[in-house]
DNA sequence: TATGAATGAGCGTTCATTCAT
DNA sequence: TATGAATGAACGCTCATTCAT
């Protein structure tokens, strides 16, 4: 029976590990710092994972979906399309200041090897809803006919660069550097 | 005395180091594979690097400039902006995919605590080109007035969410495709 | 108070590990899967036995028993000698060969340290009935002047060996071999 | 290049693992024990053997053949098979009861699991010349006319029932004990 | 009795780095 | 320079054992 005494081991388990990682990368967080971190022994947490490997993919596949459960976060329906998409657009963005840790895992995850261990149909139904969410304007002529695929790695790609930026601390975005970035993106997206 | 058979060995080295790199990520290289693969003992990579992580750093520098170089390849400066920022958005994303290697350290090297490990200052002289080429456009109103890091977080984010796509083996990009891909980005960034 | 359920759980322990270790050896056969196998938690065991090595010192007694009381099986005293022994030494070999896990374990326990854990008196009272019946034999002046201990050691060696040339599927032994074997040993130590 | 520091250093290392493990078994024998009586580093060892079982394995088989090579020693084919024989057993005695550690290591492989990780080829290779030594004189009518399998598993098995008894202190044989045995043995196997 | 989550010492193994040659 | 055997700290992981329930 699940208690609320094993989430909290789990979860400590968890947040130990993602601390870790964002801080100092895959190879440089030891189990053994993580068991010391999460207040567990290092043998505890091979009953909760089969493996590091095994406890990393969990680790991304749980934040992703937060992640993405986040960004539609007060989504309103009613509202205009661009509306809504300025509201997802700045919500990426902010989430992600906000929560610089979940940012840099999974940042790191996707762009190391790690990636294609996970099977694509996992990835793809993580994905599922920003798909829809562009397909669907791409669908009813509001946005450029363009292959979702292209249009969810530009509108991402763009957003993570410009998380990134301001998270190294090069730049300080001012909530007017924001409307700036979410109107280069939209007009580009938009259909004209 | 720097003859070319030191160049050789260096090269060598270089070599072996991303094309492990590429494939397996910063863990899963170990020296001792470098030194097999790169045909030198293991002992003979310390004669031109200090340790493992100066080596990669030394080799990110190394590939982040002449992918810089690479990209302003055939840049005609009596073109208009538009198809020299086309030659140059399309340039990124097909040298990339001709260079996959290159691509994958670059990108795991990028999203990983070895980057904050290489002095502000030294990316900023590797970032130089492209900040000077949009920052310029920008002064003379082509582009949109936004921020010139913001800008160049953009392009070069979302190219490089584009160029994982299609080396994903996910989504095979035509040409029209890429097309598409670069009015995007113009119609974003561009002045209205 | 030791009722049928307890006789079975121990029961199951018993055979949980000399399954395991008949197949995969003392190491390669951790508790936890012993348990598993069992059918019962890995804290339960330690109801039973003080550590893993009087379960399988316990074990070892057990089957040691179990198999002395079989090759003994239907001796009938009525019998010359020969016949009974001719009896004997078939039995330990037949019945070794239909229990291949008993003879397995056995034969691990008896060639390595573990065996010099057991008090000398206690292997001597396992085997008194051995003893017995060919101390009798040389007594009578049936078998050869030996000291019954080499006679013992004889005779079981060379079973034990045959035995496993069987088991390992090397050779498969008719009937009219396992004569011949006999005759071979009874040439051996019978008084000629 | 194979020079003698290295032979020193590989045979350090089969040294002590015979000697933990004819002391204490496969596993209360660690590798960092094996490093420290040898004397060398841990990694050391893995220059050497891929793994500890291949280390076991190789050791098994290099005192498998010195231990064969031994038991000939100064046989004479001069003299009758009787006699050459008798010096072949008692060598396999009083060989063994000179080298504990060494006949202890084997008797403990060769009734473990590791027994068949050894192909079966290297197994008959090993073994040839007692085969070919006893089928000749099974050839000759010198001896029973048995499957010479069966005879080899006789004469070994009880051979080796003979040294253990002698090892564990339990009986110190005569050397008229020893002619004794020799005679039992012989009395089996010779044709009659 | 019975459970099984939790422990943590200790295992086999790896690998960045050194140094005698 | 170049070598590669040697090092040993540190890794991921196992597993006999304990103990609160």
């Amino acid at each position: 029976m699940k208690n609320s005494k094993d989430f909290d081991k789990k979860d400590a388990i968890f947040n130990a590990m993602l601390e870790l990682i964002s801080k100092h990368g895959f190879h440089s967080s030891p189990m053994s710092e993580v068991a010391k971190q999460a207040d567990v022994a290092a043998g505890t947490i091979y009953h909760y994972f089969k493996s590091k490997d095994e406890l990393i993919c969990a680790l991304y596949i749980k934040l992703k979906e937060k992640y993405i459960e986040t960004i539609f976060k007060n989504d309103d329906t009613n509202k205009t399309f661009k509306e809504r998409f300025r509201h997802f657009y700045l919500q990426i963005i902010n989430e992600s200041i906000k929560n610089p840790k979940e940012f840099y895992f999974l940042e790191q995850f996707a762009h190391s090897p790690y990636l294609s261990t996970i099977p694509k149909a996992e990835i793809t139904r993580l994905e599922q809803p920003v798909y829809d969410f562009l397909r669907k304007a791409v669908f009813t002529q509001i946005l450029r006919d363009i292959p979702p695929k292209i249009l969810v790695a530009f509108v991402m790609g763009s957003a993570s660069s410009i998380i990134k930026l301001q998270l190294s601390g090069e730049f300080q975005m001012t909530s007017s550097d924001l409307e700036l970035a979410f109107f280069t993106c939209w007009d580009g997206i938009k259909k004209s």
